[in-house]
DNA sequence: GACCACTGTATGGTCAGACCATATCTAACA
DNA sequence: TGTTAGATATGGTCTGACCATACAGTGGTC
């Protein structure tokens, strides 16, 4: 003891403050995505800390996908607070695929998981099936792996934003985002792409019908087919 | 037109270029968990830009939960490698939540898809219920629903991890810590926790001796218990 | 030899101040 | 009225300094 009161391990960083006092104005100001935060020098002054401590805490939002910085005057520069919990989320899975703290297995398990999902609540909310429609017609056209991956992406993440689900429709967006490359030698391996054209007309069919069951199964079987290697 | 060549939108800034060149880093020389980085003040040397750039880079990097910072000296100081996906989801939930760019029915129901696959997955693979078990005595011997609700956390989570999914079960620890506080509302609110603990009683035995679907359905009645507003 | 206190040093954490590039605003001017 | 030139506020970057921390070494003491 050394009788001069006790201090925890765990001392706070300057922009950790910051950080705290920004996140206790977007709750008590009850701020959302378009409203302004001070300007980097003001809010230095305001909080007492450098202005590196500030941007230390704004390079931190910035990559949560909660503020995004413009230079220049005038309304629209500085720190505005926006909504783009996608790019993070991309961010995060790349990284930590990259690091071999996750394997693609647990990726691809997770995707089965959301899609299963998104297709079952695409179905019973009756979903438009255009989009669908339009991105089968873009991999029909496609000319390469990467252009057919790019519309394939399209048709799963039409499915996603059509379960009326914004979390889960933003971490299908980010698993396929993460996984292109994969995906993109998966189509290169496969060679032949008519199996997976009959899949995504199956899913389209049964969503366009609301037969929920179907398009559940319908999602299992092309995954399957798309991944062989992975599902026993 | 100037006549000077031309430049596309988007300058890059420094400390995005030192992430770019971590990141290459981390792919080529196969680094992972564990693994140093150089010194901020050497990174800064080698790649010629400021300290400054490097640690907002630096600060990107620890909010995605990939590196970790020590000071003083020694071989656990400086940046290290970490593989902790876990805190940025949550923080990126909180925020968003916030933010009101995410409703609290988003989070639920990605917590229920998520629970369903776990729950499922668990009870195949015939997961040890051990510490289903003392999560379970833990909730029986709270006071507060403080504490009934870590002790429900800690029930979730066990499920989550024994599903062998380490992606999806850090999504489940995300969605949980992330509503912490409106789990604890929800108890208050319910007063009697004598459903939630029989629900959670089917549970534990459903997954004990491996009856999938059971433990699917389980888990289903149980969140409608406790979000009885949530569900139709 | 074993232990302990002191000093050195490499690390991240913080700050102050300067300058640049950019985008807008303002006022003078034609 | 339209245009242009300057003023200004913003983020982006750099330099250099100093602090706090924690280990590495060094030397002394027992």
């Amino acid at each position: 003891m050394d009788g001069t009161g006790w201090r925890p391990v765990k001392r706070t960083r300057a922009f950790e403050d910051v950080l705290a006092q920004i996140e206790r104005r977007i709750a008590e100001d009850g701020l959302t995505a378009g409203d302004r935060l001070p300007a980097e020098r003001h809010l230095a002054e305001q909080l007492g800390v450098s202005r590196s401590s500030v941007r230390e805490a704004m390079r931190v939002l910035e990559t949560l996908g909660v503020v995004s910085s413009q230079v220049g005057r005038g309304p629209d520069a500085g720190a505005v607070l926006t909504s783009r919990p996608d790019s993070p989320l991309t961010d995060l899975l790349r990284l930590h695929l990259g690091l071999a703290s996750l394997e693609m297995r647990e990726v691809i398990d997770a995707r089965h998981m959301i899609e299963q999902w998104a297709a079952a609540h695409a179905a019973t909310a009756g979903a438009d099936t255009s989009g669908l429609a339009a991105a089968l017609a873009g991999m029909d056209a496609a000319t390469s792996a990467e252009e057919f991956v790019e519309h394939d992406i399209a048709f799963h993440r039409a499915i996603a934003d059509a379960s009326g689900n914004r979390l889960i429709a933003a971490m299908m967006r980010s698993l396929r985002d993460s996984m292109r490359r994969y995906s993109v030698e998966a189509v290169q391996r496969l060679g032949d792409t008519s199996v997976l054209r009959a899949d995504h007309v199956r899913i389209l069919e049964a969503i366009g019908r609301g037969d929920r069951d179907e398009a559940v199964r319908a999602v299992s079987d092309h995954l399957a087919h798309a991944y062989p290697s992975l599902f026993r």
